[in-house]
DNA sequence: GACAATATTGGCCAGTCGGTCAGATATTAA
DNA sequence: TTAATATCTGACCGACTGGCCAATATTGTC
């Protein structure tokens, strides 16, 4: 357990997940279509990944975490609170550019688990650890004093609406958003809120 | 064609489909299981909406429908643009109240199409007339000096970002969100970006 | 009441999919 | 070397689905 192969084989498969299913659409994903398009058997995939089900799962954790990672990453080497803040927003933006493929099929599964009871508090758990960082800053900006006094829980629930409706946007109509001028635009909205 | 019959057979299929597929998801909703719900038979559904893809579409269509309606409808009564804009905020989350079923069977349909080329530009084209709706106002706004001059098309993309943002993470998790708070909060947003 | 048009039923079929499994092959341990 | 374990394959199966259609029922028209 743990292995080696085991480690490459499951980001093997996971990947070739996330570029089939951002490619054709979760509905018309079989577990048939990845193994064909990984040049692996079909059988390996249920060897590695009990179900489906689990499978996607870990395409949804493996996005958000990659994502996270970035973000705390980037709002690390700024000092200010405004300025991690806008570097968290930037960093969402930019994981994008570089990862549309990702992001298409994290929205495309994103909602196909909407329904699922199971699921429904796994997924509001990851919601809230996104709003959280931004909760948490807003929370000690204004204790130093950075900021005015808002409802940090409502504001930080208000930037990230505004990320993930900018980024569905993004996912329908490539074209129609900058994601530079956007990301721009939702820090300087923060801004707003927060002064 | 058109006859009376028809019309309220595809409406009642519509409404059953938007139920079921509320309920279980559109990835577990056969046309057996609506036609079940609905207490018709499966091949009635044939008859009035050629494919599962049409019958999909009207869905959509439907939901959209109404929910432009009633913002149309709620900000017609207003008489500054900046509450024509907080009466079509307003409007968006009175129907999520209100229709909590259609709303997440729209998400859960929306991003199945996301992938679906010929869909993409339909989809493109709605997400245009949402944003339009309040593009066109913070325009007439800047013009009468009701609001200082910003990025028309920009801020009107914020604000729709925000609202389905906002909506999805209600969708995730009901108990998170408090519509009202978050519609004043968008509100204000708009206010602070636009006076 | 006869007759066409419309509306409705439910069974059928071909195709697809997720998951299983017996067995082949490769790797490791003893 | 050999035994044991891990990895991998591809065929197979039961379940399900969308679409089709022949048959039946209902409605409207003259």
């Amino acid at each position: 357990m743990g292995s080696f192969i085991e480690k490459i084989r499951k980001e093997q498969i996971v990947n070739t997940a996330i570029m089939t299913i951002a490619r054709n659409g979760f509905i018309n994903t079989s577990l048939e279509d990845i193994a064909r398009n990984a040049e692996i058997s079909k059988g390996i995939i249920s060897y590695y990944f009990k179900t489906k089900d689990t499978l996607i799962c870990s395409v949804i954790n493996r996005i958000m975490d990659d994502l996270q990672e970035e973000i705390i990453e980037k709002a690390a080497v700024e000092s200010t609170c405004s300025g991690k803040i806008a570097a968290g927003i930037t960093a969402n933006f930019d994981y994008m550019a570089e990862n549309r493929q990702a992001i298409v099929a994290f929205v495309d599964l994103w909602s196909s688990i909407s329904t699922k009871d199971d699921k429904h508090d796994y997924n509001s758990r990851v919601y809230e650890k996104c709003i959280g960082f931004f909760k948490r800053l807003i929370a000690a900006g204004m204790e130093k004093g950075e900021f005015k006094q808002v409802d940090s829980g409502l504001t930080a629930s208000i930037i990230q609406a505004a990320i993930d409706g900018m980024m569905i946007q993004w996912i329908f109509n490539e074209q129609s958003v900058d994601l530079r001028r956007a990301s721009g635009g939702i820090i300087h909205m923060a801004e707003r809120l927060l002064r």
